[in-house]
DNA sequence: CATGAATGAGCATTCATTCAT
DNA sequence: TATGAATGAATGCTCATTCAT
């Protein structure tokens, strides 16, 4: 027997894990009981039910994820700064399976519509922040005014979604990282576009 | 009653239309058999398994639309054509779920080991044409050789997934058509820079 | 394999075997299923629910006892004749388990609200009939106006529920015998009363 | 926190409810130590299981109107008075609930075998109530040796239980009410027989 | 005295699939 | 070619109960 905050956080990392070993389909109440090593009935006194116990996940690698990027967000000064932030942060995104998880959980909530509105809401903060940091790295830029950030910052997060639904089937990653390095190259191309 | 042929079609398409509108999840074999209006057991009868029936319609979708992109692509002579076919065919693809189911199908087949494979195989002939035509478009261009066309082929598949995994959430497409309409503004800008 | 019909009156069958013997809650689908020897999914595919199987069972045993009443109270011409059958179907009633597996409907649906209505609904045509049967018996009799037959029928009914109810609890039957038998010992002084 | 005795009662009357609102079925520890506002814990450490609770339920109600009656019984010198007494204490027992629960509780039992016997303990004390109530009324009257008061005094039980059965199906009463009406109003014809 | 945490057994129900016809 | 019948395994979830505190 544990505290009961130590619980529930093995419950929900028992379910992020499942959820990226197995998916949405995969991860049902019993795969993810396994993989914490506890009873399942464990998911329905701490949580109520396998939705609850889903968002709770997202809920919990979101506010994780959100705060390090808020935190670099901050911390970056110059633009050279934010950029390689962002850029380790997304990597870590990308290897801790945080945006594999999100894009499970919107690929499985056509299935499920009530968890739909829930994921549109959770993927907010996401959206504001990306719109946040493009407006940052702009802020000066002759193309400030002529560049949507509002609509830049969807196509970035639909991009990430993207990416990671496709990281699975390509278990060594080379395509994905290769595009990957190549934005990254892209970046000075861009920087110099900005600053021109 | 109908030639077998007539038969496996009928099938293929309920498959087709119950991915786009329940998902991967929600694609079980009474699902697809009470869309389509026939008996469940049918499906194994022609295909076998559930696995075999959404992997067959993938590859029915996936050719409809390879030829429609192979015969516009052929047509077009030049660059506007080209992207005007192109914008088209997208349009359709989207409307008509193509994309939406095919990422669905990826989504899944994390759950689904046996389908990864199967699905890498599916993508390629995408990420071919696709590169195909980045490559007609950049004909000529002083960028032809800086940009690196498999990459960016991989990078603009990525960012369809992930733009119709998103079309769920948001019924009324509000978001993801803005990201669109943004996208073909910054067309004119692009042959400008490509024509430079 | 068997004929559909056959099938799913094997079903109900072992469903009113099993409210007799085991009550309204000890009637799983999974104690049905191994009363009658069949796979507990089978009761879903014919009935899609225990709540439909349990009401299909009430209808099964309702239909073939009403019949039966029916044809002999149409058959009495004699009020000896009409009170002789009345008592020997009753008696029938009791040794089936009709009554039994009815009073435990009755007893179930108050914990799930969607069955009371329906068991209201069959009880209608019981009330029916017993009021037509006290209705024939006081034919002619000067009492015939002042008693009213419409809820003696229901006081009767209920006196039967009730009996049923215990004859589990006093497996001997002792006791509920003794009572059905001196009111039938009654008969004769209620018919004096009457013809009086 | 309150005396062990007052813990006791609070989770006797918490069962007498649940059982009246939610059946046997519906009465589980979860549901009762909601009702009650305490932990289901508590049931089994007071109780030591759930059957227990439910038998100490009955006699906790039975114990009170089973006082109420005697009292009542006792205190009527004439027949009229105890008619009125009794009809008055069946118009409390059906308003609070009692003989509902008494119903419910025996409905129940044939699923649980080892609470049959128990009931049946727990009913003898209000059939020698009745009969004794019976024999008073009797007392002095020609019929008094005809009528088996003991087979009555089951009648009468019967007819209760059954009644309360019916209760929840009927929820504005109006059906069982009737009955009883007309039975109240054959009172005085019975007293006439008796009396002559 | 009281409780929150934890569990194993059981629940109704759905699944992909097989098979006899 | 086509289907209704049938099933074993799984699903989310609830249950009475135990136990450490």
């Amino acid at each position: 027997m544990q505290t009961p905050e130590g619980t529930r956080l093995q419950i929900v990392e028992a379910a992020f894990e499942t959820l990226k070993a197995e998916g949405f389909t995969g991860t049902t109440s019993r795969a993810v009981a396994a993989r914490g090593g506890f009873n399942p009935a464990l998911i329905f006194y701490y949580f109520g039910s396998m939705d609850a116990l889903l968002l709770a996940t997202v809920d919990w690698t979101s506010e994780r994820r959100l705060e390090a990027y808020r935190a670099a967000v901050a911390d970056a000064s110059t633009l050279e700064q934010l950029i390689a932030a962002t850029t380790r942060l997304y990597r870590e995104d990308r290897d801790s399976g945080h945006i594999a998880v999100v894009s499970q959980m919107i690929a499985g909530s056509i299935a499920r519509p009530e968890l739909a509105p829930e994921m549109i809401v959770r993927m907010q903060p996401w959206l504001e922040l990306c719109e946040e940091v493009l407006d940052k790295i702009l802020a000066g830029s002759p193309l400030a005014t002529a560049i949507p950030t509002r609509e830049l910052a969807s196509a970035v997060v639909t991009f990430y979604l993207g990416a990671n639904l496709l990281t699975h089937l390509d278990p060594d990653r080379a395509r994905t990282d290769a595009v990957f390095a190549r934005l990254e190259g892209l970046g000075p191309l861009v920087m110099g576009l900005l600053e021109r």
